[in-house]
DNA sequence: AACCTATTTAATAACTCTATTAAATAACTT
DNA sequence: AAGTTATTTAATAGAGTTATTAAATAGGTT
């Protein structure tokens, strides 16, 4: 596991504590006492805080957009294309569940992640767009889809998705779940989730 | 408007700074030169800067919840309650657009928040949610209603109508709306959201 | 005017934070 | 083994943080 490879274990502890704490609730000693290495030596692989931020949120947005990339498209109908999207993105999210936490929390304050998810877009997004796109028109020449906004439904299934998890926290907390519940709670939303787009796009 | 009342101006605009940049993104001294006054006084008034964070949170979640506890459930169809509820919540939004993001963003990692949320869950919450299920029931023995979960259904409509304004902020930054738009693209997503629930629970 | 109380400020203690520096140690290269 | 480079640490500058204290000022009352 550790071949004290310091400059990687800083990259992931402090990814660790930057997704739960938001930039602001995380200082570089922090980093360094968690990994149990000197503060200086955090600052000597990764200059400054900032910087260090910056890598992490780089590969973390990119991994986020990546997970709608990656659904393929070909010889699918258009609901199991949609239920696909949700499983992934409810997949991603139970395994980064500070995920919409931290975009959500920083996207305020952090003109960094803000910039950072414009050019991400750019470069991911708009394909994924584009790709999902053609993919309905497709569908909807065949006469085999309604008439339906691409942005609104995709805006949908991501509000619910994430805010499963952002309710889950408080309801945990509130009706006090055990996590058996919690996690029959996140299926039963995934499963009412479903039922819900699927039933708007329904020609 | 000001008759120098510095204890009121001091929580108007700490109020203003916490929302925006949250806890740990305000100090005590931020507040003060903003308001124009010494930094000893905001200690003065409310002696630490958690009991003054305090105070703005139990207005503002108590403001957002009332604003679902205040929706009339008297004479009228469950569509139009349904409506009401989707109107009140994103009217609340546009007027406390940072809303969302502060609840959200403090609720990782400021467990103050979180436990007044509990807390406040407990007083307000509660009720409402057993009005509406009151309210349901009613319509459901007269035979003028599907079953349907009413905790599915209030998440989904408080999912869909907090990210449209998590979903603004992304889409103003990254396709460069202008004002204009924006107001545009809410009124889109308020009837897109009404249309989506309504159609859900049609009988 | 003298007294009392409420408000406001300047000064500062005691931290913590980022970033840098120079020095020490470890790891290779020949 | 000696030299060179990479890694790691201790120390610290400089700035900013919360919170407290004592002193100054303002307002009201008798």
């Amino acid at each position: 596991m550790q071949k004290n490879n310091m400059e990687e274990q800083i990259l992931l502890v402090a990814k660790e504590l930057f997704m739960q704490f938001g930039y602001e609730g995380v200082s570089t000693t922090q980093v360094a006492k968690t990994v149990g290495c000197n503060q200086a030596l955090v600052h000597y692989y990764y200059r400054t805080k900032q910087n260090l931020f910056k890598i992490i949120c780089q590969q973390e947005i990119q991994k986020m957009l990546k997970i709608l990339a990656d659904i393929p498209q070909e010889d699918i109908s258009f609901e199991n294309f949609i239920e696909k999207i949700i499983e992934a993105q409810i997949g991603f999210l139970k395994n980064n569940p500070d995920a919409p936490f931290f975009i959500i929390g920083e996207l305020r304050h952090n003109s960094e992640v803000l910039k950072m998810m414009k050019e991400l877009f750019s470069e991911f997004g708009k394909e994924i767009v584009g790709k999902i796109r053609l993919f309905v028109q497709m569908k909807q020449s065949k006469g085999e889809l309604k008439d339906i906004s691409i942005e609104d439904l995709l805006i949908d299934i991501v509000s619910l998705d994430v805010m499963s998890f952002v309710g889950q926290v408080l309801f945990t907390q509130i009706l006090e779940m055990d996590s058996q519940t919690q996690e029959a709670f996140l299926e039963r939303r995934k499963t009412h989730i479903k039922k819900l787009i699927l039933s708007s796009i329904k020609s």
